[in-house]
DNA sequence: ATGAAAGCGCTAACAC
DNA sequence: GTGTTAGCGCTTTCAT
């Protein structure tokens, strides 16, 4: 017979004075009548519960407002939770990924929880580790700033795909990411095909990281110009992502020597800040200078700004590393590295 | 307070290619010849462990690369991890807030792990209990769809801070506000002021909640109206946030009827969207329209855009929520209700 | 100052 | 089918 009813009072919830005596499977079990296992069994749709049973603990479950908790779940099974990292939050390409994850993890029944890294690994690692803490299933990770190293140390103890963060050779964990040599290619080839020749490529400060985006998109630069003879002419500027000091570091461009014919951005928030830039001296666009962008951010879209942007499909990408997470979760353990082909969307910061 | 233990930093972790046995608190007391209860307590800095016995654990949980499980924590203590609840991952207001909110808990210890609510009260619901079911310490809910009623049931679980969403008279939560009636009066009145007239507004399709934020702006324009004995001119339109169909919402201002002298927008995502169809139209502003927006977006301050808007210090309020939320973990039961003063940021939208 | 032991809410063998 | 019973990794009395 069951009779271990802790303390807890009487099963009818609070009236609305006091904070609640949380629900637990006991009371649940006791109200139904039935064991704890029987109502866990329920909960897990696991074999070999009779119709009644379940019956009476669903209608048990619904009058008590029962729900189990993830936590104490987590300590056995599984807690249908899974741990996002961001690079950031000010990055408006974001969205669209995570936008992509969520739809595709809440079709699986999974809970999207997102950490913020600000760019900074010291912050990643610790997001992961209490992601990993919370015994969250599995984690997906954009363009983390953290190593391949680290990372595999990490899948090691949870499952892992990762976005945005080039990896290839990875035993370990997942990897989606957008073809970004082959984007910065297509956007160089398209300016000098419209006729420019001085073609010069904004970028961030060198890291010792040949698997982030921005490295990879310099190559595809650097190889278009080089293919078409002009690579004495390729240049390319090393800027902070966001001004951090005083005056913009963007202003190097029109500050030093001649202006060029073209600069590639290796991002929308470079690419942007530039168009503005040029409008405030007075630099006609597209005919003085042109612009690519990346990312086909939201913003590049509006008329008053007619950004040409590589248009990367981050829903696509989000959903794909999704897809990869939960296969793993479902026991895949050989290694998946998918690349999505990106576009180039022209508007009107470039000419043709 | 938690302490920062040491990762799985270079320290060998497993010496194997198999996925991590997990190091647990028995481990480490094994490893140290101590008790578990000892190590428990100097993991939370507990009272009455001699500075030996620290040292010896210490130096175990460093080798052993140790770090203790958050979800099994839960079960008896903190988590010292707090969820946030995000209406929506693409207002570019929001990222600020998000700043201010993660500063604060950080420096008090805590992680803060984020969920997107879609702007759909049922996964702000699922989402909320989630959270509560994962153990989080406290939920910090950032213009929350579901309403007061439902929100005190969940503050009754666990401690709630709510930004941008009023409800003044909330016993059981906390809420930060920004003054919307006054950021809003003080638009409209900046407008009057420069001699426009015709003043409409450009707000959300109506709800039967009147703590939404953009309820209270509504009634900050009819008052400043009103005031200026101009209510005959006083309008209101309303309209979806983002296009969902073909055309765009923020068109009806143009197709119907005469073009008012000034436009107030409940945020700057209609506001820009207005610019940019002005634009598009070849509708001068400042001179035939001028445009008035809220929350001063970083978009706004662009030099190509020169949107006029309503700063709200979003930063100030995640700061403040967060310290809410943080003094009542601490204890404290009576409610607290911040409004923040908002201001007005002239930019070329608008003449004056 | 330290440790033994009783849980926290749940899952999963294994009995019956 | 259903219930009993060990734990999961940790915190927290309460002895010692």
């Amino acid at each position: 017979m069951p009779q271990s009813l802790v303390g807890c009072g009487e099963g009818v919830l609070d009236s609305g004075k006091t904070r609640n005596a949380k629900v637990t499977i006991r009371h649940v079990a006791s109200d139904a009548g039935v064991s704890v296992a029987a109502v866990s069994k329920v909960l897990r749709n696991a074999y070999g519960v009779s119709e009644e049973l379940r019956a009476k603990v669903m209608k048990s479950i619904e009058k008590l407002g029962y729900r189990p908790s993830t936590a104490a779940r987590g300590m056995r099974g599984r807690t249908y939770s899974i741990g996002m990292l961001l690079v950031e939050m000010k990055n408006p390409f974001l969205p669209s990924v995570v936008e992509g994850v969520k739809a595709e993890l809440r079709k699986a029944g999974y809970q999207t929880l997102i950490g913020v890294g600000d760019a900074k690994a010291s912050i990643e690692r610790s997001l992961i580790e209490s992601m990993i803490d919370l015994q969250m299933d599995g984690l997906l990770l954009v363009a983390p700033r953290i190593s391949g190293t680290v990372l595999s140390r990490y899948a090691l103890q949870c499952p892992v795909a990762v976005v945005g963060h080039h990896e290839a050779s990875a035993k370990t964990f997942d990897t989606v990411n957008s073809n970004d040599e082959s984007g910065a290619r297509s956007a160089v080839e398209a300016l000098l095909g419209s006729g420019c020749k001085r073609v010069h490529m904004l970028s961030l400060p060198r890291t010792n990281e040949a698997h982030e985006v921005f490295a990879l998109r310099e190559a595809g630069y650097l190889a278009a110009m080089a293919e078409a003879g002009l690579s004495d002419h390729a240049h390319i500027w090393r800027v902070r992502e966001r001004p951090n000091g005083p005056g913009d570091p963007v202003d190097v461009i029109f500050d030093r020597g001649e202006l060029p014919d073209a600069v590639f951005c290796w991002s929308d928030i470079h690419a942007i800040e530039l168009l503005n830039k040029a409008h405030e001296r007075g630099i006609a666009v597209p005919d003085q200078l042109c612009v690519v962008g990346y990312d086909n951010t939201p913003v590049s879209a509006m008329p008053l700004i007619g950004l040409s942007s590589i248009e990367q499909h981050g829903e696509v990408m989000g959903r794909t590393a999704a897809k990869s997470l939960l296969s793993r979760l479902a026991g895949r353990t050989d290694p998946e590295h998918i690349v999505i082909e990106p576009s180039l969307v022209r508007r009107r910061s470039m000419r043709g």
